[in-house]
DNA sequence: CATGAATGAGAGTTCATTCAT
DNA sequence: TATGAATGAACTCTCATTCAT
């Protein structure tokens, strides 16, 4: 499944009635992504749960990859949405607050979007194997690393493309091995402390002895 | 695809001849893993390129499933086989040394298995979605925390099981982003040299500051 | 083969257009199990001489037994028709007359449908096996008791449930012997007058009352 | 399956050793058919059943079909020795005793392999479809006839042939009803009542105005 | 004689997608 | 524009049978 990187939409859902349609189709995506999987889902199911036909349903997605790729859209888009909400309240807050916050929001949003969130997982590797895509995790990394250009003077030095890049994947996969159960029964504040240390060590200067260890680090290499 | 936990084997090559047949199958499998992925992978590909009719390959792998699950499982115990191996010349050395001997081990077997590598990631997060499964982290988890154990003196305190949790995971994360070339042209000693430090700025106990800043944000919150 | 006690049809053939696939695939099915009987019939086969594509077969059939049980429902139901049509004229006569109304109606459908009614014989034989179903013999067999009832006054006394079994089950066993040929080279006629002579030993008194009761049936006619 | 009406056996079982293994695969047979039906057969599971390899089973048995047709003959041939034990005791006997007899024989013996018996009526009724095959049923109704030959002065007249036919179809048929409880809870001593008089009343002479309405019936026709 | 690894045609079935209505 | 019947390539997997060891 899931080969061709093809249109988004098939079709600009312009009239109010369509946009209806549009809508019902994508809920009820995610409805059948959550039930059945990425692999388990069918166009069928899903034009059935949206109460439309196959046919009306082709009219607005070109495949089943766009279909899943356009939930997948709308939820990252869920997610910056509630971060750019966030981000004020702690634009110069201590660094750590800001970390901390940044790594709540997307949490709660896993909390709240729990079944779907993981339905996604599978979804977001094969995307990120694809040359064409990056799962859209694009817009989430520019903003880290603006983010961390805003916050240059209190972070150690780096490239700060890079910076974002390791952030961002470190920490989504951390959340996925939570919102998988993977680490046992792990309190969701535990996640979300961890987390943040996890950030905070990789982003701030190091102390002192740090610095001199990996000098030799840097000297044995 | 890749539903049931079924087993492994459906029956162990005895004969010579018989563990000849497996391997070739399963050399066919990762060929056909690269080159299809994970969903474009058939049966009936893998047997003709492992030159053995479809029903033997059905005599020894009950279905696709424990193909790939096989395959994912050589590949973990040669990583695995490969830090067991690397360990013993740094089990003393400086906490920096040991991170970046483990981190490079693993980035290494990655590098020569680079496409098998890129296309096991979907099978992954499948495997990591089903509740059965852990894509066979487990044991490499486990030698984390045993190292983490030994070195507890040198770490900040906290939960080993947990400890090892997070490192493994982002660990895996960003080298797969690297493996998947996301985060553009990134020589690979970079990519090593960041994980390392994501890893030791996680492990480490934190600098004064550090504490402080994570103190008032824990009264945030 | 044959295993699923399934939906008869996984959808209804609503459209004009649908109920006419419907009908092309059935006949389709009695032809090939004609030519090939229920263990040699093939979806892909009943599919092409129904001029159409497996996937149409395969939207109103769950399966290959839905529609070998569909096609012997419909027999059934041909075989009911004729009797129901058939009963009116003979429902006063005496009851031999009676009988062997029955005995020839059931008798000429099957020499009607010859070679359909052979290849049937071993899928009845096998519903009988399944506990899930009666082979569709469940109809016929209340028929039979009704009749029974109705003509109560001229029969032996006895449990009119079990009598009904009886008479079906030993008058299509012997009707089956006669399709298959294997009394050799005997008339039809031949065959109609031993079964309504079977079934009319079987239900009329025994000797002597008999000659009463029976004279007692012909003043009441 | 079963198609080919090959060789009964590949070679004949001369050497003790090979005697038991036969024995073992027949065995395991019966085993297999009552635990998966006809269909439900594997040669693979009679091996192992068996206790041999399959290569070994492919050494007495050509092929599937003569693995079943050996088992149903063996049965066959069991109740026809039970039939030859028997009739000596009621062979000067009154008629309806000794047909009460042959019914209880054959009864007891369907009682006794019930599950085996069950699952030989598909196949019987495969056999019985096939111009090859009558499912073994030979031996039995010539016992009938002869028998019907030596009590010719106390029935009606007719072809012997045809009247054994008759007897061993109608009875066979009701006997299996019971056997796959089709009657409902009937006891079996019943059954053996109801086909006892369905026998005798088939084979008696007809009371004399049974004999006028067949003969209206006739003349109707 | 016995073994069981190997065979491979072919089975049933699915499902993304099209297009006549 | 909406429908849903029709399509059919392609899939996974089975199992009777053979034959080299």
């Amino acid at each position: 499944m899931l080969r061709k990187p093809a249109l988004r939409y098939r079709k600009r859902p312009l009239q109010a009635r369509a946009r209806v349609t549009v809508d019902a189709v994508l809920q009820a995506t995610e409805r059948v992504l959550i039930r059945r999987g990425v692999d388990g889902l069918t166009t069928k199911e899903v034009a059935r749960l949206a109460g439309v036909s196959i046919g009306t349903l082709y009219q607005y997605f070109p495949d089943k990859h766009a279909l899943c790729a356009a939930v997948l859209e709308r939820e990252n888009e869920e997610i910056l949405r509630a971060l750019q909400a966030a981000l004020p309240d702690v634009a110069r807050a201590p660094l750590p607050v800001l970390v901390r916050r940044v790594v709540e929001t997307i949490h709660r949003r896993n909390l709240l979007q729990d079944a779907l969130c993981r339905a996604l997982i599978p979804l977001k590797a094969h995307l990120l194997t694809q040359t064409t895509a990056d799962a859209g995790m694009a817009p989430f990394i520019g903003l880290v690393r603006s983010l961390i250009e805003a916050r240059r003077a209190e972070l150690r030095p780096g490239n700060a493309d890079l910076m974002a890049y390791v952030v961002v994947h470190s920490m989504e996969a951390v959340l996925y091995m939570s919102a998988l159960g993977g680490a046992g029964s792990v309190p969701p504040e535990v996640v979300v402390e961890e987390i943040t240390r996890l950030v905070l060590g990789y982003l701030l200067p190091d102390a002192e002895e740090k610095g001199s260890l990996s000098g030799k680090a840097r000297a044995r290499a």
